[in-house]
DNA sequence: CGAGCCGTTGATAGTCATCAAAATGAGTGG
DNA sequence: CCACTCATTTTGATGACTATCAACGGCTCG
């Protein structure tokens, strides 16, 4: 296993696109204990109602929580990738309060909640960008149910896209060549859509300029152009005056 | 005006249902600075993109966020009452990113940011609460996205209902009896759906034993039966475990 | 080679949107 | 007290978007 001291350098790459660290600080995240573990799709990193005892980092791969209705239909509110601390919220709340479920292959860092509550509580700048890291996940949530609620299929799928390319670009990977780990079932979960849908939907899709298609890997071609016709503005998921 | 001491009791009670106050937290919470300011429906707390200086406390009343589509369709994702803080997350993030609308009238307490940041990060019991106040936010931003993605436009509604019933119960408001300020177009921007299905919704659950209406005010009836209905569980919108 | 997941396609149905217009009700000013 | 306006609620007719159901081919993997 890698030394210690790199395994959380995602999570403080993302900080530090938040706001200021200080050299003490950074050295603090980097000395928390973590242990790295490898998942698959499939696993879930957190179910919902779990009391959970330590935080997941992700390093590589992507996830996404979900809640299930009373008759098993399933809906995500998000996706995560690199530099991603899926369940700190689950350990200030008492009880996790979705699932966190893993697509494709991933690599994560467990971290004690002790140790990174401690953390965040004694060390307030750090404190403070854990919390408006946070307040950007909701903000994104709250992005979705406008997507959801008011943009119809096509749109809603490109927005998808292009959230999933910024978020990738701020984690330091590729940004215009990306493959989603998702089946089409599984996007059409996250997109509210029924999987027959969302097929017939990206076959549209061969028919916009903007981007190319081959299985699960994307090209995107003409940003702008994509950005427009999604209907996607970034601000949502920023911070800094406007 | 009322003495400054009790206009923020709303915050401290709700806090309070999060976790503990000391004497001392509670003391510093009253101490803080505040102005009384009356609203009115289609008055807006904040605009997206606003940088704020204040922060916003719902004494009385109903508001909601919203977030438009570029063609200007309308989508809440979330109602805040009595006792709610609903811009301290946009004095974090540093602009506001998504608009803050009020319906019927409303009273709200005004709060310096700065007063109220500095009291958060000196003070980490009270900070841990309003953080853990936004998480609970997102969690319910979160259930909303599971009822615009997977949930019928009745099943919607009464979901809706149902979480209102349970913050007016919490804000100390009567939680069987409750008028929703909201006109049916504004519930269809709640819901994701349009005036006119709302309307034929609404008169659907005339046969409906679990509630009774009467033009925008609602008795609950048989709670049980209604939560069944409409899919309804408030973990979700709880702290501790389980 | 069979089992399963995944993507694809076709046919049909249903929920909900759209468009238009009438009915209701509160508030305003003459 | 009565027009008048304006927002809101209600109703009807029509259509679109998306779901549902069913079946088939390709692929991977044990």
């Amino acid at each position: 296993m890698a030394d210690t001291r790199d395994t959380l350098l995602p999570l403080i790459h993302k900080l530090q696109r938040l706001g200021r660290l200080s050299p003490d600080d950074i050295a603090a995240i980097q000395a928390l204990p973590c242990t790295v573990q490898q998942l698959h799709g499939g696993d879930m990193i957190v179910r919902q109602g779990d009391v959970i005892a330590q935080c997941t980092l992700l390093i590589t791969g992507l996830a996404a929580r979900t809640r299930l209705t009373r008759d098993g239909a399933r809906q995500m509110s998000g996706l995560y990738i690199c530099g991603d601390l899926v369940d700190l919220p689950y350990g200030l709340l008492g009880f996790a309060h979705d699932n966190v479920e893993v697509f494709g292959t991933a690599e994560v860092a467990r971290i004690p909640l002790d140790a990174l509550t401690t953390l965040a509580f004694e060390r307030p700048s750090i404190g403070r960008l854990l919390w408006i890291d946070s307040l950007i996940d909701a903000s994104i949530a709250r992005e979705w149910t406008l997507n959801l609620g008011r943009r119809d299929a096509r749109t809603r799928l490109l927005h998808l896209l292009c959230e999933y390319a910024i978020r990738r670009e701020q984690a330091g990977l590729s940004p215009r060549e990306l493959t989603l780990p998702l089946s089409q079932e599984q996007l059409a979960d996250a997109l509210g859509l029924t999987a027959v849908h969302v097929n017939r939907i990206l076959q549209s899709l061969r028919a916009e300029p903007a981007l190319e298609r081959d299985g699960r890997t994307i090209r995107i071609k003409d940003w702008r152009r994509l950005a427009s016709k999604a209907d996607f503005n970034d601000a949502y998921m920023t911070v800094g005056s406007a």
